[in-house]
DNA sequence: GTGAAAGCGCTAACAG
DNA sequence: CTGTTAGCGCTTTCAC
């Protein structure tokens, strides 16, 4: 299954006649060597068919050329974005690309982290579930980027949520409602706090009124109960933490006979793989996902490097927009 | 960034009293060890903090204790199952998880396998777009496992298409159809050419007639020359390459007011997100994508080992299931 | 059952 | 600019 035998520096120096050191140099530090001498070696080792190995390269350079990226579910789409501009972005700069799932679990996150520690430069964690606290110390002992989170000190990417939301109570107060009600994801979930946040300020700023319900799970699944407790409260407007809940309540809704939007509106955030093709197709805050995941790479490339570039941003905030479909429509009429 | 200094098997055997050597042994050889004082190692270990570099085990060992996966595009929802099942497989036997996307392109995937090959003890390539001949050529020199893709052999886990495309003649013939179309994907798709051969083959059965039109993107984006394609060769039953290139249809027809399955009907592959809450919700073959990906991490797994148990199953083929939803009704009557 | 010694393939001082 | 010399941290004969 494998050669049964590498061709290796010394091959290629013996060969080239020159010593080891200035074969790797010719790979790695091409600057430091005789623009001929370079030449020559290239040519050897292409004819040898030699490949550095990665594995001897990491062990004693310290640099493994590789990175993790840890997710919380694969199974949600949102994710795809981030994960495939984030995997282009190393790709393109010859870094391995770890892909690691959390199961939505701190611990499983915080296990995976410790478990690759040794084999990567650095770690992108989307949608981190950790407590702030745990991730500043990881951060002490690891390259880490977040996506989509914050904690103070660290680097990130996030979307933004805050004229996202603002974006949506506008839309949603131009329409006529008078109040909205948010959705929310799990408790611990720093996207769902920055969401209600951001809504509830704007909503006031807007004099709308602003009610949180949940938790709910954040997937279709959830959406059952989170209709529910909607049409319970009343509402004329409901913001889902994502479109996989929201599908989940326009599902529900459909099933209990409620017209959306004629009778309730429905906003998501995310703009996920199928949010134009659900009935009613969903309005829906979007953003860069892909860039959002070659950003956080980009940091990380700069940050590995032995000078931290002090230019380079440290914290990334992507525009978003909202995407206006079929799920929202004015506020049905008080009267009647 | 990194600790000073990290602690070694040197650390431990001086701490523990012990040679390197034992130290080793007690971590990968256990057996080779007399248990007190394996013990004892591991105490003093745990004490210290110590962790093997997996760096310096692989360079020693030849064994990474890494896998990668290559996956055509991560766009496509149909891969979430496979990517999940692998890693989930993969890191249960503590098996590092590299995930690489070769873009639709053999010669991509092609690079990447060679990229990675110093890294990794092998591969599992999902709906590999390389020729046979190229496969098989780096099967000599890389372990790899297949999935929805056979070549003489090669290890390789499928779902079963011939199977499942009989239930959908079945269905389409049960419900009155004469005739279906098969809307191709990729023309040098394995997939596609094992979907026509059993469609046709199962249509020639039935006494039904049966045209393959196309090459068409398998992508929602597909989905427009694919419908129109359709409706120009008159069918009554279309079956798409893939749900994707089905959504497509669906979207394209409603745009020109053609009812399904009142007018048409229309079957896709592989039940992806989305499937069920499309309008008309997806007729579609399901398969334990998840369970694939499992399968075929543990064919790597039991391959690399020393001695590749013959008893294992190198040719894995999956059971698949017809899910009915609302894209197919009866043929329209001819009458008409 | 355990230790000593020799590398795996590469890079990083340090000379020259 | 290039060669020499040590290892990086671990595993693996080969003795004892």
């Amino acid at each position: 299954m494998s050669s049964p035998k590498r061709t290796t520096v010394y091959d290629v120096a013996r060969e080239a006649g020159v010593a080891a050191s200035t074969v790797s140099r010719a790979f790695s530090n091409p600057r430091r060597v005789n623009a001929t001498t370079r030449r020559h070696v290239l040519a050897v080792a292409e004819r040898l068919g030699y490949h550095p190995s990665p594995l001897a390269t990491a062990l004693q350079s310290g640099r493994t050329a590789t990175l993790a990226m840890l997710v919380p579910d694969i199974a949600n789409p949102h994710f795809f974005g981030t994960i495939r501009g984030a995997e282009r972005r190393a790709t393109a700069a010859d870094i391995t690309f770890i892909l690691g799932f959390t199961e939505e679990s701190a611990d499983t996150e915080r296990d995976q982290i410790e478990r690759l520690a040794r084999s990567v430069d650095g770690f992108v964690l989307a949608s981190s579930r950790m407590p702030d606290s745990t991730t500043a110390d990881l951060a002490r002992e690891h390259n880490l980027v977040l996506v989509n989170r914050e904690v103070d000190g660290l680097p990130s990417v996030v979307v933004d949520n805050a004229s996202g939301s603002a974006q949506i109570v506008d839309h949603l107060a131009s329409l006529g409602h008078r109040s909205l009600v948010y959705l929310s994801g799990p408790h611990q979930s720093w996207l769902a706090g920055e969401r209600w946040r951001a809504l509830s300020a704007g909503a006031g700023r807007r004099g709308m009124g602003a009610t949180r319900l949940g938790p709910f799970p954040p997937q279709v699944a959830g959406g059952g109960a989170a209709a529910d407790a909607a049409l319970v409260s009343g509402a004329t407007a409901v913001v889902a933490h994502n479109d996989l809940l929201a599908i989940g309540i326009l599902r529900r809704l459909a099933e209990r006979g409620v017209q959306v939007p004629e009778q309730i509106s429905v906003v998501g955030y995310d703009d996920i793989f199928g949010a134009d093709f659900c009935v009613p197709a969903l309005t829906t805050l979007a953003g860069p996902q892909e860039e959002a995941g070659r950003s956080a790479v980009e940091i990380l490339l700069t940050t590995g490097s032995a000078r931290a570039d002090p230019e380079s941003p440290r914290r990334v905030v992507l525009p978003s927009h909202l995407v206006i479909r079929d799920s929202t429509g004015p506020a049905p009429d008080p009267g009647r």
